[in-house]
DNA sequence: ACAGCCATGTAACTCGTTACATGATTAC
DNA sequence: GTAATCATGTAACGAGTTACATGGCTGT
């Protein structure tokens, strides 16, 4: 069984190998930044190659091919240990460490119209986001019924939609409101 | 000027010595537990003392009284460096790590109860966060009009409810749809 | 031929955490 | 008197980043 706990975003790796193909380290990244970056992180390209280390370490992974593009692939320990994560680790609390809100915090310092285009700034990465989510969205179209492959990715793919686009209506509620009391 | 950046949370640290008052690590510590908390970090006692050690090193908040109980104020080269910060510095990407999501998306690996339940667990721990920071907002009125000391923590707060009121909708919802069809 | 992508790693470093250690003051 | 809170740090460690280094393969 083995109890020793690997860090979250090992299981998060390792969750992305669960989907019936098997990827490289590159493939793995890639498919981080397209699904794990808009709930987990974007690990950095090193960090994939440790990481894939240490799974096959623990006999989680397992890598096909030798040198020049090794493929990895589950293991059924590696499933199982993910179940087991799932079933018996409590889920921990969101890390939520949000720079616009740090700012307004001590928007006093500075001119209100100041915070208001720091505010807009950000708007505009939030649209690029919610553009490249809902086209991963659109792209899972197709098996993403209950009891099929993609179920549970729509399922987060469409909660994110919602979460990036309420964050969006309350930020530029927010911006109107600064600018026009002052 | 001196333009050696520090990491965001020391700029984070150095803005809750912005209100007016002086403050030891210890109550700098609790301070960042009923603010930042919510939408940064909540710091190490560790780091909170290791934060200042550097602060006081750059000359941005300067130790009054020795030994026992030492307590910090902001000069006036803090506030200028806060200033530029705010007024000059990219706002960068929000870290958003929701381990909630990230469960959700390989959710396939185990039975639908054990993910609603998941859910539900987190939505327990939401409605702390929720009581906690509307009392935080309540014991801001008085003070929050336009122009008035906690004017901006006060939004903050409306804007954290309401962040996090949507996000208690939206996980209730999706544990419900779930729940009913499988 | 050359640019861009595919592919894999190492090294140094920083942020932030947990564990440890110590002791004074306050409330009951 | 004794438990809780106030108060301040040090040390070891781990997660994750950036910078660096290397080279093959593919399309034009």
């Amino acid at each position: 069984m083995s109890r020793q706990d690997l860090p979250v975003t090992s299981y998060a790796l390792l969750g992305l190998l669960t989907f019936g193909d098997e990827l490289t380290g590159y493939e793995l990244k890639q498919r981080a930044d397209r699904t794990l970056r808009f709930y987990w992180v974007a690990p950095a390209m090193s960090q994939v190659y440790s990481e894939l280390a240490r799974l096959t370490e623990h006999d989680l992974v397992s890598p096909v091919g030798e040198g020049r593009r090794t493929t990895y692939a589950i293991t059924d320990a590696g499933r199982e240990a993910l179940r087991t994560w799932l079933e018996d680790t409590p889920v921990g609390s969101p890390v939520f460490k949000h720079p616009v809100a740090l700012r307004l915090l001590i928007g006093h310092l500075v001119a209100p119209e100041t915070t208001v285009a720091m505010i807009r700034e950000h708007l505009d990465t939030l649209d690029d986001q919610l553009a490249a989510l809902a086209e991963v969205r659109e792209s899972l179209r197709g098996s993403d019924a209950p009891g099929e492959a993609f179920r549970y990715p729509s399922l987060v793919a469409d909660w994110g939609l919602e979460h990036y686009g309420q964050e969006r209506r309350s930020l530029s509620d927010l911006a109107r409101r600064i600018e026009q009391q002052n």
